[in-house]
DNA sequence: TATTGTTATACTCTATAACTATA
DNA sequence: TATAGTTATAGAGTATAACAATA
């Protein structure tokens, strides 16, 4: 099966070079991700959302915005939509009346609950074609590659969006709130 | 250095999930070497496509769209814009007159060229936090996973663009064409 | 003066349909 | 009738700017 016309490719098949098997591997994995959690009614943004949330409930928007590495402006319509979903609640925000507090529905954390359940079955899927013994090394070996490039949890393509903004931001640090 | 808020979520640190870390490796991969890229003037859909027209000069738009998995309608753009460059010509086709036969030129052949060694750097770079008989140790595993999964060259990320057409396609095979 | 949430706008990408000239 | 190349258009996604309320 497949037909495997990489010999054609410069000297090195395509699937023996190793940043072209990561990004292949990595875009097919995200991918399925996000199929794995749709019957959930969540894109992976959004699930990401919840589960940072889920520790922290009473953040605002912001700090969120921040945590999960996305813009403020694009924060507003994720929140519009889980909030129409039934799954987060906007309250006025204790200590700083520009900002809204955000609140988990009891919905909202069964799903998160679900999709960790979720994460936990791709990521068996995904290595099951290994041995049992071989499958913490795959990991602890890209992992030590992830670490040398400086690859954070923060740079993951489902939170890809915008997060550089280039307005006028004096301090350029938002502090925590807490509680 | 680095703040790992990953124990946050759900358990499983986020970077000790396979899935998560082959995603966000993976992407991050695809963006390095866009940008090695760069430099030469091309991206990576480009250099895919001269790479492929390389060993079969005189190829159709159509069959090369087909080989990189890109919709004809996309291929059109993409030649365009190498042509501008000087990298590709179209010539009338010997053996179907609605055809084009295109054809790299000198400069093109030496990009390629190029673009292989960029590709080269990049992969040995990436492993290189790596012992050198770990490499091909990761290789060897992330092959056998994507091969379990049925990823192939064709659904790499920079080749996915849009390659299914609704269009009224009764026969839905198109022939090589040789020479 | 800076920041939070909001809205509107612009820009890029991609997908689809439709046209022409050939087969 | 089907296919190769082309063009135009529509839609999604993302980035930027600007505004009102509050700090």
């Amino acid at each position: 099966m497949s037909d495997h016309r990489d010999s054609s490719e410069g000297g090195t098949p395509a699937m023996a070079r190793p940043a072209f098997l990561l990004s292949s591997l990595g875009l097919q994995v995200a991918d399925e991700f996000t199929e794995r959690l749709r019957p959930l009614g969540l894109e992976p943004i959004k699930f990401a959302l919840l589960a940072h949330l889920e520790p922290a409930e009473g953040s605002s928007q912001q700090s969120l915005a921040d945590a999960l590495g996305v813009h403020r402006n694009a924060m507003v319509g994720l929140v519009d939509e889980l909030e129409e979903q039934g799954l987060v609640q906007r309250r006025p925000h204790p200590h700083d009346r520009r900002a809204k507090a955000l609140h988990l529905t009891e919905h909202a954390r069964e799903l998160v609950e679900r999709g960790y359940r979720v994460a936990d079955e791709h990521d068996a899927d995904l290595l099951s074609a290994l041995e049992e013994s071989e499958r913490p090394q795959v990991v602890s070996l890209l992992r030590r590659v992830a670490e040398a490039r400086g690859v954070s949890p923060r740079g993951h393509p489902c939170l890809t969006q915008n997060s550089g903004s280039v307005e006028q931001t004096s301090t350029g640090r938002a502090d925590e709130e807490p509680e």
